[in-house]
DNA sequence: GGGGCTTGTGAGAGCGCTCTCAAGGATGTA
DNA sequence: TACATCCTTGAGAGCGCTCTCACAAGCCCC
């Protein structure tokens, strides 16, 4: 687990938290077609006039200062709640030299139609992100920091002019697989904390990812110990992901130590995608080519492709055929048979991050450019375990 | 569909997509131990200096003003390029009175275990909200505008501070569903911008549904007219949500054109969630209570839990009991038997939002308050249809 | 009762931009 | 050559906050 304050840091701006905009108030009309009045925004100055004191007291109140006494507090927050009034921010973030934003960036597929209907949305493949993102967004929100979020299109192959706007807009930026280059990720971290997922360290910036090579291994591992594949091929994601390739590594190391086959290569690799891995089985069906006895997937979203193109071939899986995922995303437990995989502690590599970047942004320097979080593997039905067998498998240190 | 710049209004200020931070340039070293240099951060006057040149004249060529000549502008653009320049958004967004910057919020649920480990990750039944704001993303790109991103817990009554220090830190304010009561919203919208999804309409905010009313009305029909259903069940979904309210007065008045029994009420309410629609299925077998011919869950999530439910306790679907959902999530078309739901544009839905409250907050008055997009019956398999049948159940209108 | 404290408050200088306004130089017209 | 006009550039005000510093008031002690 990650550590988190309990408490927000806040908690001590509580004068923030009572006094303004009170939205939680009682009924007003709701549906009267009065427009709203086009009064010039409120600022600290109307605030301090209407109570009767000077901005600076003003700025004290709200930013829970000791000093004001509590009669001067009491009309400064009265005041407050009379006017509505809510401190602009960028006019704070300019001051006082935080804006309490980091930005997080994906890179997302286009939105041309896939394949297959089935897989029409194919932001599904996005389910890994989107938790991820959830995990840094309630870790931000305990130090009062919000998350600006945007996305590279995958084919955009010169982000650098939208990351340069996100880095003005933000105190820290956290990147997603594949969003820049190492050099562009260096060029950046020169100017702004940055954080990265599933990608690559550099001399200033620092990676956070599960454990692919324990979970791979392990994998793999059961694959042949329990099941006794002697073929397994792995259907990677892209070429150029640094989780993919550690995955792959491991997989052949590992089959190597039991002289097991093991099939990859350019025709099989997909985009982490469950279009992706279906069109991979598809294609090397087409072609005649064997299957082996396993295939294991970078991730499941290829694994949920994979399960659907085999069964539409008419293969048994497990039977024919033991498919495996990595990630443990949600709908891998909803899938029939019920997806073995390797389940990362999602959420967390999320508020990790999260915490991580924050501490950059304070100032700390990190005694770690590289950190990995322990993950388990799952068996359920794809590889041949029956539904019933225990969820779990303990990891082999 | 919904209308989209296919350039960004951002293409003439072309100075800003070249000149800035070259993230994207020739390799640099990557792991070299060097540690960054804490040089203060630069501004616009540094660049001024570097090229000789007044702060007026850097502004006007990084804002893609006519008036500088060729030669100024290059030397500025070398200047920025030279130094790493990059413009802090606060001080611009002070300056310009425009931050750039939209906030959404979504209510999610507590990080509480559920009842089953199936549903292990909550979070998923966020799938809606996730896709809804990448719609909101894109359309917000296109404009150079930035998602700012926050939650609010499921049991906190009193988000206002949260929501208001957002407004703060934005232009403009899209709120999910149940994140604030209609007063709340009121209140809110007379200061700053509001579009609400799913929720209802004020004097002052703009609300974007899908078409409830039609949606619910073709899938009651096709159950009683093809399926021949005689009692259907509707499992709503949060008591005080308008979306789950509309959708159940729809199908107790289309059911009653039919004389078709509707169950509904206490006992068949869910959470919109997986585990909300396990538990309302096992708690009515437990106390015996017989199943109708059909369920009509309030969105896709809830279905899933349903059908997991009835499945453990040995009900067939849709033999014994047909199920149908709302929403057409991604994971709807991966169960088994495949999901039959209504199909929204979810991420239509979520690029409307945006492309409202863009018009909003530069200042246009929206002429509709409520919008509601067109949704599609599709049919699968839980309601009893073939697998094979045509995807799609032609909208009567 | 006066000097030294502490404590609460206000004045005002920035923070890093954008944009108005005026000045200067180049060009055109009489 | 003198003067009006256009175009480019620079000086500087202002955006709405935070925070430092100076001051006023109240308190203590001798």
């Amino acid at each position: 687990m990650v550590p988190q304050d309990a408490t927000p840091e806040h908690a001590a701006d509580s004068a923030f938290d009572t006094a303004l905009l009170p939205l939680d108030g009682a009924a007003v009309d709701v549906l009267t077609a009065e427009p709203r009045k086009a009064t010039a925004p409120l600022t600290i100055y109307d605030v301090a006039r209407h109570a009767g004191v000077s901005i600076a007291s003003v700025s004290r109140v709200l930013n829970g200062h000791a000093t004001p006494r509590p009669e001067t507090r009491d009309r400064v927050l009265r005041a407050v709640a009379e006017l509505g009034f809510v401190p602009d921010g960028a006019a704070r973030a300019l001051s006082s030299r935080l804006k309490e934003i980091i930005a997080v960036v994906y890179r997302r597929a286009p939105l041309a139609p896939p394949d297959d209907p089935v897989f029409e949305d194919e932001s599904e493949n996005l389910a890994f992100v989107d938790v991820i993102n959830r995990g840094v967004q309630i870790a931000a929100q305990h130090r009062g920091f919000d998350l600006l979020l945007s996305s590279v299109e995958v084919d955009d192959h010169t982000p650098g002019p939208r990351i340069a706007n996100l880095a003005g807009k933000s105190d820290g930026m956290l990147l997603h697989d594949r969003v820049l280059t190492p050099s562009g990720i260096v060029r950046l971290a020169d100017r702004v904390p940055v954080v990265t997922l599933a990608g690559t360290p550099t001399r200033a910036s620092v990676n956070i990812s599960g454990d692919n090579i324990g979970g791979m291994r392990d994998l793999i591992k059961h694959l042949i110990e329990v099941h006794h594949c002697a073929s397994i091929a792995y259907l990677s994601g892209h070429a150029d992901s640094p989780d993919s390739v550690a995955r792959h590594r491991v997989v052949r190391e590992t089959a190597a130590e039991y002289d097991v086959r093991v099939i990859a290569g350019p025709h099989w690799t997909g985009e982490y995608s469950a279009t992706g891995g279906a069109r991979v089985i598809r294609a090397l069906l087409d072609s005649g080519t064997a299957m082996p006895d396993a295939i294991a997937c970078a991730n499941d979203q290829t694994a949920l492709g994979v399960l659907h193109a085999l069964q539409e071939r008419g293969y048994h899986v497990p039977g024919d055929v033991k498919v495996t995922g990595f990630d443990d995303i949600p709908v891998a437990r909803h899938v029939v048979p019920q997806l073995t995989t390797v389940r990362q502690p999602i959420q967390d590599l999320g508020a990790m991050a999260f915490d991580v970047l924050y501490s950059m942004i304070s100032g700390e320097r990190p005694d770690e450019r590289q950190l990995v979080l322990p993950v388990q593997v799952v068996v359920r039905g794809s590889c041949g375990c029956a539904a019933e067998s225990p969820p779990s498998f303990p990891r082999t240190a």
